[in-house]
DNA sequence: AGCACGCCGACT
DNA sequence: GTCGGCGTGCTC
């Protein structure tokens, strides 16, 4: 007989059942084995946790376990991470140790790199005449070894593309769970010599890694500083003490350059965690991890939980990146789970940034963690010069268009130069809303009550649910007069100002309307490599981790659209992604030149971006926490509710107020329930409470107090959504 | 989550 | 008198 938590959104204590086995299962059964059972009438996957010999009371009959998946089952501490993953994110067991468990894998058709050609320059050659087959080509030498439907999907091409890879000899087919990676082993550079600051940093790495208990270093480096190389270095420490290291990238696709720079140190060691590869090639490589043969481990934040027996390192790049919140249960987030693995193996965490978020850096100012610093360019470089413009003055003197005249001025010396522009605008489409001069209304999704973009030539779109219609010509859907203007401008007029002042320029523009289709990402960055671009217009796209040497000139057209989202963490995003983006300006030597244009330029998180002066900005953003009591110096946690009935939907929020009111004492605050910003999407109305208290645990408690009154309403149809420490508070 | 059970309003 | 709304409880 097992004891099974099963992986259904249950209360706590009433989410493990109990099973008989059948004789033939009965020796793959053990704890932490992924099986699955039925349960009422319907198949559910599970994972055991306890053997037990008497049946419980009160159970007349035990149905059989169904079926125990392949995979190695889960080791005692990763059960105790789950554990604890429920408990922290206040979701049942059985849903928190699915997420750890492996995929199950199956045995598929997985694609593997020629090994005696030169694919380098095969791909340089298709690009020209086969751009597909290069794209796809691309795809199968980063990841080896990667599954049919993955790859595909990855490169964007069709079967008959593979067929001709194949049939050229430049990849080969095999029938395969997993088969060792033929790597190109590039020799470790071994003669590169680091930065005294880099120096320093490692070995107080290695200290915290000779005292086999846990530590978390703070690596606070600016742009360009070689934090890479930190990790790298501080991943063969560890490696020679015969320990595995976990290294976590915010997407896997944007950081290429980490995952490619690991495998030329580390060879056939590494294995790749790849959730957005798909499932099935993630299974591949998380048996080369249960079996011992990969002792790095890279991927997103679910390779947190990557099967490793004797962990030495943590490592989490970009630590400051929303995206290692998960934004499903279990919402964990890679830090805070990382940080108990740790603990659980004595292990060091080692977490890397130019911009840390508050949280972490407040721990570091605290003392919890140690604050190591590179405050400088390896190559010696400066930090680029950044210059505000402001764009009230702008307009007094007769600003038209997007562009002040003097970023113009610097567009056209580099263009007269031949260096390379980057311009950047965080919103796409062509007019950010469409507004009738008559009646004053703004043209709005009906599913999703949020604006819709207008994009050339004729198309209203909505960002949230895709919903599309043609731009009404002349008339207002709402009051039939005429006067429809346009406000707010996107990367596309962005564009097509910019083509309109410097036609001779090559431009081209990077954000989700242009690379909707896979592998065209890829092609545009490279095709600004080459050179073969000069100015490049983009959304976020443009700021995260490029290394663009030709990039002397980095614009930002309108640095105030994030400032403004009705968020806390506002100023903070915005501080993050202006001095990203700024990081890209003169990274090959030529020094950096950067042009912010703002309407409000005297505000701290534009002028310290500007500055590049992150101490100063987190010191004002702190003080401001902490009058305010937001986060790090209090928890949060929020539950949103949806529904296609507003008032039911405001009911069941009001209900769960009073809950919540008569759990908390006066250390907890309810505040709403109110409309979420976004209050309407895809046709389901949202409303939300947030609760906000010193003390994390007691804040869990009286949640998970409330929620087990909660009498959820089956016909009701009003969803609940549980965040503990949500970043995404819209 | 998903389904059965059971208790009160408007209907062939 | 029944059909069916939805609130409640249970699932090994």
């Amino acid at each position: 007989m097992v004891q099974v938590a099963v992986a259904l959104p249950l209360p706590p204590g009433k989410e493990v059942f109990s099973y008989c086995l059948p004789p033939e299962l009965a020796e793959k059964v053990v704890p932490g084995a992924r099986v699955a059972v039925p349960f009422r009438g319907r198949l559910v996957a599970g994972v055991v946790v306890e053997l037990k010999e008497e049946i419980p009371e009160g159970v007349k009959e035990l149905k059989p376990v169904t079926r125990v998946e392949e995979a190695k089952p889960l080791p005692p501490k990763l059960l105790r991470l789950g554990e604890w993953l429920a408990e922290r994110y206040l979701c049942s067991l059985g849903e928190a140790l699915l997420a750890l468990t492996a995929p199950p894998g199956e045995k598929e058709e997985c694609y593997f790199p020629a090994e005696d050609r030169d694919l380098e320059e095969a791909i340089e050659v298709l690009s020209r005449r086969f751009p597909a087959q290069a794209r796809a080509l691309a795809v199968v030498v980063a990841f080896p070894g990667i599954d049919r439907l993955s790859l595909l999907r990855e490169a964007g091409v069709k079967a008959q593309t593979l067929d001709a890879l194949w049939r050229k000899g430049l990849i080969r087919k095999e029938k395969a769970s997993f088969k060792a990676l033929p790597f190109p082993s590039t020799p470790p550079e071994t003669g590169l010599s680091l930065t005294p600051a880099q120096a320093k940093a490692l070995s107080r790495v290695e200290e915290a890694l000779n005292r086999k208990t846990p530590a978390v270093l703070l690596l606070h480096g600016v742009t360009g500083s070689g934090k890479t190389e930190v990790y790298l270095r501080a991943a063969s420490l560890a490696l020679a003490q015969g320990r595995q290291v976990i290294v976590l990238v915010p997407e896997i696709v944007l950081a290429y350059q980490v995952v490619e720079q690991f495998r030329s140190r580390f060879g056939d060691r590494v294995a790749v965690l790849h959730s957005a590869l798909g499932e099935r090639e993630r299974g591949t490589s998380w048996q080369r991890v249960e079996r011992g043969e990969a002792p790095v481990v890279i991927g997103a934040r679910s390779a947190v939980f990557a099967p490793v027996s004797h962990l030495g390192l943590i490592v989490l790049d970009e630590e400051h990146e929303p995206a290692y919140k998960q934004e499903q249960v279990p919402r964990y987030h890679a830090r805070e789970v990382a940080l108990v693995r740790a603990a659980q193996d004595g292990a060091v965490v080692l977490l890397g940034s130019a911009t840390p978020s508050l949280e972490t850096y407040a721990r570091a100012l605290a003392g919890h963690y140690e604050l190591l610093k590179l405050p400088q360019r390896v190559d010696g470089s400066p930090l680029p010069r950044v210059r505000l413009v402001d764009l009230r003055e702008e307009h007094r003197r007769g600003m038209t268009g997007v562009f002040s005249h003097f970023l113009l001025e610097r567009v056209k010396e580099k263009l007269k130069r031949g260096e390379q522009v980057i311009l950047f605008l965080n919103r796409r489409g062509f007019a950010a809303f469409v507004l009738c001069r008559s009646c004053g209304r703004i043209l709005r999704c009906p599913y999703c009550d949020i604006a819709l973009t207008f994009y050339r030539p004729d198309l209203l779109l909505c960002h949230y649910c895709h919903y599309r219609i043609r731009r009404p010509q002349l008339s207002c859907p709402y009051c039939g007069k005429g006067e429809l203007e346009l406000y707010g401008a996107g990367t596309q007029r962005l564009e097509a100002e910019i083509k309109a002042l410097f036609p001779e320029a090559r431009i081209a523009r990077l954000d989700a309307e242009t690379t909707s289709r896979r592998g065209s990402h890829g092609t545009i960055l490279s095709a600004v490599a080459r050179r073969e671009v000069d100015i490049l217009v983009g959304t976020q796209m443009v700021a995260k981790g490029l290394n663009l040497p030709g990039v002397t000139l980095v614009g930002v057209v309108n640095a105030d659209i994030t400032l403004s989202l009705p968020d806390f963490r506002a100023a903070e995003r915005t501080f993050q992604l202006l001095y990203q983006v700024a990081g890209r300006a003169g990274r090959g030597g030529a020094p950096g030149e950067v042009v912010i244009q703002s309407y409000c330029p005297e505000h701290y998180a534009i002028y310290l971006s500007a500055r590049q002066d992150f101490s100063t900005f987190a010191r004002r953003e702190l003080a401001l926490r902490r009058r305010f009591e937001y986060p790090p110096f209090t928890h949060l946690a929020r539950v949103v509710f949806t529904g296609v009935a507003e008032n039911k939907v405001r009911e069941q929020a009001l209900r769960l107020r009073e809950l919540l009111l008569a759990e908390a004492g006066d250390e907890i605050a309810v505040l709403g329930p109110a409309p979420c910003p976004l209050g309407k999407l895809k046709g389901f109305w949202r409303w939300h409470i947030i609760l906000k208290g010193r003390k994390a645990k007691s804040l869990r408690e009286i949640l998970r107090k409330a929620m087990e009154q909660t009498r959820r309403k089956a016909g009701a149809e009003v969803k609940m959504v549980l965040d503990v420490d949500p970043l995404n508070m819209l």
